[in-house]
DNA sequence: GCATGTTACGAGTTATCACTCGGTTATGGT
DNA sequence: ACCATAACCGAGTGATAACTCGTAACATGC
């Protein structure tokens, strides 16, 4: 492990909000960690100062978050749940084919609607100890891959363990286009990068 | 942007020591940078405390860095040089086939070798402003590729301009490995990932 | 062995941080 | 209208951060 680190609570939200404007508050105070994000980093957004461009107490900000990494931590969850709802809205493939473009599209559509959020998230917030297992991208994408491809195992080119591929191919793409969000954003704006990962994850899946 | 930053000369050494004991404090410091991230993470790794373990005073240390930053920006320098020298050393491909094998083979014996220092420099460690053009891999290994799949166009499976496609694969298994040291560090001490990203990678490049 | 630059020192300054706590205000059920 | 409780407040506390600067030790050329 790269870090000694507090136990995992400590990146959780601390209650549940039962009336409206207590939701709203968090709302406000996730908004204003993103907003400070994106102009001073993760170092110098202090909660005071998350606290303060939201508009409310550091009281209050104590009452649901444990600390500023939970902040984050839950800043980073919602951006998570986001990409599986927009992949889990479109249609239902009906060939790998269609799984690696509707992959691919979907995970560069993600990233592109707020390019610096990614980038920082990827580049200037820690990943704490939240999990893998915990983002849905990994409890439920990965194995929905992994089962769409054992009922596709028919077009497959074989090449190995297909929970092993599935779980491959899900994250040379994720990782790819991460790597170009902080080495190249400008590069995702076209469609070059989009038809070479099709292409890639297509000829490694597909027999010619 | 992610983050406005403070100018660039910031993030790279003050001075040039001329004498041999100063030489030996910056590696002092260096190396307690080091420790200290793998034990207690950036965050809680204060130069204070940096100096203090490398036997050093705090003056000294802002003598050569002008802040921490600057000390981890120059940690990463070394490991990238480092990563370069293991390319260098090995014998010229004399295939693409060969290169794909060599490139793998070398960037994975490279985090293996320090995983968890690897982890925390992805993980832990802001990527400041270094720029990507500062490290040998991005301003020497990357145009070598592209060199070397002009002179072997002949085997190359045509996908598009040649400079494209040399820095989208070195970048596909750069990131790929990164993502796996982050995500699932066990998984890269057997085969299976290498002999996964060799196949994807010959398969994209070369015709069947 | 002296002179001059180079290296090392570390207590002290200033700033900011994360986080608490005693108390006030708003809300919704009855 | 009343009250239990949920939500909110923010000055204050103690810790720790980054970084400075006057001083002392050392190295090197002469």
């Amino acid at each position: 492990m790269t870090a000694q680190r507090k136990p995992n609570p400590l990146y959780t939200m601390r209650k549940v909000p039962s009336q409206a404007r207590s939701k709203a508050t968090i709302q406000a105070i996730l908004s204003s960690a993103t907003r400070l994000l994106l102009s001073i980093g993760y170092d110098k957004a202090s909660t005071n100062k998350i606290a303060d461009l939201a508009g409310v107490s550091v009281g209050s900000l104590y009452e649901y978050f444990p600390g500023k990494e939970a902040i984050f931590a839950e800043v980073r969850r919602r951006e998570d749940q986001r990409l599986f709802n927009l992949t889990m809205a479109r249609p239902e493939p009906r060939s790998i084919k269609e799984l690696v473009r509707s992959h691919v599209a979907v995970y560069l559509e993600f990233v592109r609607s707020n390019l610096a959020l990614h980038a920082a998230l990827i580049n200037d917030v820690p990943q704490f100890a939240v999990g893998q297992q915990e983002l849905p991208f990994y409890r439920e994408y990965v194995p929905w891959v992994t089962n769409f491809l054992h009922t596709h195992k028919a077009e497959l080119r074989p090449a190995g363990d297909i929970t092993q591929v599935a779980n491959f191919v899900s994250h040379v793409a994720r990782a790819t286009i991460d790597n170009y969000v902080l080495h190249a954003p400008d590069q995702l704006t076209d469609r070059l990068i989009e038809d070479l990962l099709i292409d890639l994850l297509e000829r490694f899946l597909l027999e010619p």
